[in-house]
DNA sequence: CTTTTGATGCCCT
DNA sequence: GGGCATCAAAAGA
């Protein structure tokens, strides 16, 4: 939105039968989009001062993709003045700061992706590899951490190949 | 470079 | 009342 975007180089899955899915316990009213319609979009709040966005999977109900990191690509000035004027690489490296660059807020929670201000692009990434996911208390050695290989624009780098 | 810790708001039980 | 799918700053090596 507003002319910014980039490619997704990095996403985390989220399975309702995974102890660490916010869909785990069962609907609630939070969550009730990731039980919708798939491809749309799925925003909380975490520690009480990020955002953080999910895909919602048409696969089963109750899943998601958590959005952790893009390679910004459109609207640099825009992301950056947001941002407070870091390095291109900082700019969406992680799941809040992401949503910080975007201004994607709970404004946009249940928002259909194929409608504007959304445009998704299916594109061929690069070699695409899995590890363990990050930041989590719960199932963090899952390996459903997917991104694209020697990106500079991870939250963190993937373990060797 | 690394590790540690505080800020912070809302949802659920 | 507890927990949390985070970040940035600070301090030490």
């Amino acid at each position: 939105m507003d002319g910014v975007g980039g490619r997704i180089v990095e996403t985390e899955a989220y399975h309702p039968e995974d102890p660490a899915s916010h869909t785990f316990p069962g609907p609630t009213p939070r969550n009730a989009v990731m039980f919708g319609p798939p491809a749309h979009l799925y925003v909380y709040r975490s520690y009480g001062l990020h955002w953080c966005m999910n895909f919602v999977c048409g696969a089963e109900p109750g899943g998601a993709v958590l959005i952790r990191a893009l390679e910004p690509t459109a609207g640099l000035e825009i992301m950056r003045a947001r941002r407070g004027f870091e390095p291109a690489r900082a700019l969406c490296s992680g799941p809040g700061k992401l949503c910080q660059a975007l201004a994607v807020t709970q404004a946009q929670n249940g928002l259909s992706l194929e409608a504007p201000p959304f445009a998704l692009r299916e594109g061929r990434a690069g070699a695409v590899v899995a590890g363990p996911r990050i930041g989590l208390t719960k199932a963090a050695e899952v390996p459903w951490r997917f991104g694209e290989a020697g990106s500079k624009f991870l939250s963190r780098p993937f373990p060797k190949v």
